[in-house]
DNA sequence: TTGTCGGCCGATCGCCGACAA
DNA sequence: TTGTCGGCGATCGGCCGACAA
């Protein structure tokens, strides 16, 4: 059995102990299922968590997971969490570090640039080299797909600033950014950095749905 | 029952027989539909259209029809065709007429302009003041979809020649031509002037699908 | 008659420091 | 420290006649 999961809450990983409720799974679908006409079904099933498929939405860059399951046996004494909800922190491990901004309507609108926290340029940037005048260098990122997107960030002006400047109003503009989603910048274990977003909860008014092209470059 | 047509030939109105084949309509879907396992199904039907929809395509502008059908009595020797396949030619009726053109390089991709042929734009555009200097005029048509396009309209050039300047850029962008596709324009009983569109053959390369963005105005 | 080209002008994009919150 | 603004230079879109097919 399997099932889709929107990340809103932690995640499970493989082998791990969870719960499933049927009637929760049918509800979430559109369709109406009749249980009543098949046969006779439990109201929640203790399952074993045996893969999970991270995904992300082609269009808006939603995370979801795959997640797929087998019952086992309902003892019910055996339920001790031993994997199940721990371990999940951000920083528990110390190793993936990451910085989150909400887009102001600058960074989303006017010239084209992102004004980079200071704290975030430090710690997840690569360091500029700051003997130069002005400290300039080129950043390239990851988003969710693997794609790359290529940044010029430079330290300059009055009282000295980090921005981004080529390159931002392609990567807000391919993703369709508004002021008030946010950015994610993470460093991964070998030192690459990786771009996810947030959308804003406003709904996408009357215009519909407009996919974005393709894009460009991709890794793995 | 119902059918959907895409128009490559004439037309069928309302009241008119035709034929329906049922294998040929299973063949149409990528399904499998084993007609064994069914009970007996004729491999032709006698029917009667009861109604015929327009329908357009939102992204790409591709027409079809869907069509009602009714099974009539398979009596062979009425089937007289009385309004079938006659009186469709593009101007049997003196009414609709038209011209049509595929796009050069120019018209698709340079300067934004169309270069329209003279006996378009003497038999098909609003006759323009040739007393002003350059005689210029707004010219609106509609689309399939009866969303308002605006286009400049100017005689102008040695020698002069008729061209749609302002607004065309925007259109071709919107409809995603290339060169190779094609324009019609269409002058309708009341004097409105439609315009539709013809796409090349050529694949969508790999790119991908890509939706168009919501256009602006509509009008019945 | 009309397709293509280069010139050219104006609009827009986007980089910049000034300034203030 | 960083959000917003006006300035301004570079780029691009798109209107134009010249020219030739």
């Amino acid at each position: 059995m399997a099932c889709l999961c929107r990340m809103h809450g932690p995640n499970s990983s493989v082998n791990s102990k969870v719960v499933y409720f049927p009637q929760g799974h049918a509800e979430h679908t559109l369709t109406n299922v009749d249980f009543g006409a098949l046969p006779r079904i439990p109201p929640l099933i203790l399952c074993r968590v045996v893969a999970v498929k991270y995904l992300a939405d082609p269009e808006t860059d939603e995370v979801y997971t795959k997640i797929r399951l087998i019952p086992i046996g309902n003892n019910k004494d055996n339920f001790d969490d031993d994997e199940g909800l721990g371990s999940n922190g951000s920083e528990s491990n110390g190793k993936p570090i990451s910085f989150a901004k909400t887009l102001t309507q600058s960074d989303a609108n006017n010239g084209g640039g992102f004004s980079v926290p200071r704290y975030c340029a430090e710690t997840i940037f690569p360091r500029l080299d700051y003997t130069a005048d002005p400290p300039v260098q080129t950043v390239i990122v990851k988003d969710v797909h693997g794609d790359a997107w290529k940044f010029r960030h430079i330290y300059r002006g009055t009282p000295r600033r980090h921005l981004l400047t080529t390159g931002w109003s392609n990567f807000v503009n391919q993703k369709k950014l508004v002021a008030g989603d946010s950015v994610v910048f993470l460093r991964v274990e070998n030192g690459d950095l990786c771009i996810g977003i947030r959308r804003t909860k406003k709904g996408w008014g009357i215009a519909g749905h407009e996919s974005s092209s393709g894009w460009n470059s991709n890794c793995a």
